[in-house]
DNA sequence: TTGTAGGCGTTATCAT
DNA sequence: ATGATAACGCCTACAA
């Protein structure tokens, strides 16, 4: 089975670069009978070839088992097809949807991406621009909008499209789409004064580094000082997204702080955590307290009771970086929108 | 801001080939004094080359903001630092877990990954494996063993690494790393007829070209002859993993047959919708029936009750591929195990 | 419609 | 330790 590998044999007069690398354009185009510009156009522009030939060619192709090598094509055209994301993770993340969306908008089109994460770690995001720029991606995609110095400095400095995604901002590198993490956290925190609800608490995530979780913090701070409620700092806790974290914690405040009736969870992660540590502490949602959460989640419709939320456009996020992304490609000099906001939603259940 | 955008200006004679480019190592190496091969080796093997010079192009390279093209480095190389991984889906999907455990592997040494989502769709996995193979992946991953001809067969003569994963094989196309679905089913039924349940229904997912689902219906099949019970067709049902999907068949199955006293889902997404769909109607969770899943999901500890089901090892197969793979690719007459089972575990819990 | 020439930016090989 | 040169396999530009 690794005969080919004993097959280094002695040195020769310069030896061949590789063992095998299978067949090239130039052995399609020799079976074919043409020249190997000929099987390139059949590639990429077959009708630019007469159909007697293009059969020809294509029949070349399946015989010698012909893939055609992209990284060879990548350097001699400066189109490496391939897009680069960048996101703090994609396990039991929401990340994954967007994810998701863009792929399935540049597949057909014969895109590819590479996913770097960052763990919520500027540093991180650092090596993984650098190589990613290293890769020729003919565009980056990355999360929010808190970057290193450095970071910032190479994504200015490259020609290809940057989105900043998941956030909103004046001033983004390149292109921001998303949404305001600080208009959705301020309309939910509004919409439970408008309920009725007047010691509500905050649980978010950690905000160092964090764009997203900071503008929730702050929106639902404004909404506060909008309503005229000022609450005991113990009001606001930043457990990190986790089911767990979110029953923790609004055991811990309401052991604090009985008069608290309402939760609003910068996610909903935390919201169904905190939804199922009531169950089980027979705290009735939402008589005893009422819980909100943010993103929508899947899980979302499925808690007893439903969850109150905010939706976000997660996977449409993906899809409109894709067609932004298709656009620009293919016509670099097309005017473009630097600022899409996508907008959000607030869903209200029977949680509130 | 476009300024730039403007600037195409007239055709020259012979216009540049890009706008812009970045400089390159000749560029870096006319800075530092020396040539582009030692650029190369700073970066590559920097102990070939003395401190000094080291020093000289480390400056040089800070100075012009080289940042070094890795798709010709592909080319002159044949590596191009890129695996590929093929899953179904990774939207509320366990196979997130794979890939993160994976780049969290390979990413420190310098590889990347892209992803492919075949929707559980074999020609779409086709249209996958011939594009990454044309990007000169030096791996290929893949998600369960069930491919078309035309995969096997590019994939069969392909050099680089083939790893099928999430499930077991005799024969896989070179390495299989996983675990068994069919044990894993068989295993957590013959926990339920252990526990004393006597009517055991099932509520699986689509299992046409799905190794994985029908693997886990086979052993539930399996396990039940084994304890010579036999009940009607009706007894298992295949809706698509999803919430919904799992409260609606529950409700349906106990409607049709209300002796049945578990149900065992294949997927925790089915349990958790079951288990919901029973709190909602007020059927208590394991008194009138038993809920069990497969997966060991986030979620799954979080239901209440807390529900039985059997860990994979999601993310730790996305390890295991890793570092299997560094060293292969490191050293390719290495000797390799070709089927590598990761196992799994049932986890009793409250809600059986 | 098809072909020729040359270059994309790096690295392997060989030489000093 | 460093450099000159020739690939790597394809694609753009231009020619026929």
């Amino acid at each position: 089975m690794d005969e080919a590998a004993k097959m280094k044999g002695p040195v020769r007069i310069r030896m061949a670069r590789r063992s095998v690398s299978g067949p090239k354009m130039i052995d399609v185009a020799k079976v074919a009978g043409v020249s190997a510009i000929t099987v390139s156009r059949v590639l990429k522009t077959p009708e630019k070839v007469s159909p007697k030939t293009r059969e020809k060619v294509k029949r070349a192709m399946a015989d010698v088992g012909y893939i055609r090598n992209l990284v060879a094509g990548s350097l001699a055209s400066a189109c490496s097809q391939v897009i680069g994301i960048v996101v703090p993770a994609i396990t039991n993340s929401l990340f994954a949807d967007t994810v998701e969306g863009l792929i399935n908008v540049i597949r057909p089109h014969g895109y590819q991406i590479i996913i770097g994460l960052t763990r919520y770690d500027v540093e991180e995001e650092e090596d993984i621009v650098r190589a990613f720029l290293g890769q020729r991606v003919e565009a980056m995609v990355l999360t929010g909008t808190t970057h290193s110095e450095a970071t910032r400095k190479m994504l200015s400095r490259t020609s290809a499209p940057v989105i900043e995604m998941w956030a909103m901002t004046d001033d983004p590198i390149d292109t921001v789409i998303g949404f305001s993490n600080f208009e959705a956290a301020r309309q939910m925190t509004l919409y439970l004064i408008g309920s009725g609800y007047r010691r509500i608490a905050y649980l978010g995530g950690l905000t160092n580094n964090n764009d997203r979780t900071s503008q929730r913090l702050a929106g639902y701070e404004m909404a506060l000082s909008e309503a005229g409620l000022t609450f005991p700092d113990s009001y606001k806790r930043s457990p990190v997204f986790d089911f767990r974290e979110g029953g923790r914690a609004i055991r811990r405040l309401l052991e604090a702080h009985p008069e608290i009736d309402a939760v609003f969870a910068a996610s909903d992660v935390l919201a169904v955590g905190a939804i199922q540590e009531c169950t089980r502490q027979g705290w009735v949602v939402p008589d005893r307290v009422a819980v909100a959460g943010l993103d929508d989640s899947i899980i979302a419709l499925e808690m007893v009771p439903p969850l109150t939320t905010v939706r976000i456009p997660r996977y449409q996020i993906g899809e409109v970086i894709g067609n932004e992304l298709l656009h620009r490609l293919c016509d670099p000099s097309r005017e473009v929108n630097h600022i899409i906001d996508l907008g959000f939603k607030i869903i209200p259940r029977a949680s509130t």
